[in-house]
DNA sequence: CTTAATCCTACCAATTAGGTCGGAAAACTT
DNA sequence: AAGTTTTCCGACCTAATTGGTAGGATTAAG
């Protein structure tokens, strides 16, 4: 397995809390019922997510958390690295700058092994594509997907060819 | 960490296995003293990349492993599919198919969850970067990088600017 | 002042990772 | 034939990680 449920939850996480219109609070509660989570597990998630400032909270009765950003401006990245500390393909990868990507460890100086070589690409491939996957694009796809369930939601015209 | 060791050590193997100019076998003792490896460990990590036919083994004394195919025609993906199984992002993403590439489990029918979306997008940039990636190519750098430091191996020419 | 929520820390059980051990079987050497 | 070197195979074992729970403190709304 590469990522963990941190990962799973966490991203879930902030896909509810996108799809939310208006920003008034979502309580853990109410998320980890309709994502069918474990709440005490969620909320150690989401204070991995409030550390980097993706999400906002609001303490109290009526309370909650939104987003602290444009979802169209978080990208997957940054999630994961929030959430996971790091995008390693391999323990030899030690912690090291704040963008997920990190060093071999038993290369020193110039020296290089060919599976460092190798793991760079995969560590690039996965950046790549957590970088080009922005959480609004995830909102948009859970949005179009549950619309496609139930036809027609509040306001929509059209609810046609729906059999089974 | 998304590959463990059982990739990394498996992957130094095939290289030791693929610098070795003539095809005599080589034992598991001389790669696991020259790699500093833990012989046990690495027998049966190679077991698992015979299974795949990636090496052919010859028992008895003077006895070891060899490359079964052209290094040049083995691609990373290969590799790591027959030393971790499958190449899975996530847990809930389950072996299916032979080359890596599995599916997510709690996505039944044509339903999809927004988060689907995005490991597949992961999965498909660790397969791409590994399936871009040969054995051959690992070993040239492998060649190349101790060509560097120990300038005049054999019959070399030229050894200049060694300097530092 | 009660209730609903975030926050925080410690604990805990199951799984996995990484590796060891002991020995059997095969092939080569003498 | 005996011994040595190797692959082969399965059981075992220890430490770390994962995925979670428990219990409470704090803050704010009604």
């Amino acid at each position: 397995m590469i990522f963990t449920t941190k990962a799973e939850y966490g991203v879930r996480l902030l896909v509810e809390l996108g799809r939310q219109p208006n920003d008034t609070p979502v309580s853990l509660k109410a998320i980890a019922e309709s994502e069918g989570l474990p709440l005490a597990y969620l909320e150690r998630i989401v204070a991995l997510l409030k550390r980097a400032e993706l999400v906002e909270s609001t303490r109290g009765a009526h309370g909650g958390y939104r987003l602290a950003r444009d979802p169209a401006s978080v990208t997957m990245d940054q999630v994961v690295v929030a959430l996971e500390g790091s995008v390693s393909p391999m323990s030899c990868f030690v912690d090291d700058s704040d963008d997920g990507r990190v060093l071999c460890s038993h290369v020193e100086d110039g020296e290089a092994c060919a599976t460092k070589f190798l793991w760079l690409r995969v560590q690039g491939g996965v950046i790549e594509a957590l970088r080009r996957t922005t959480l609004a694009e995830l909102v948009a796809f859970s949005l179009k997907q549950d619309e496609a369930q139930t036809p027609a939601p509040l306001g929509s015209a059209l609810p046609l060819h729906s059999a089974a």
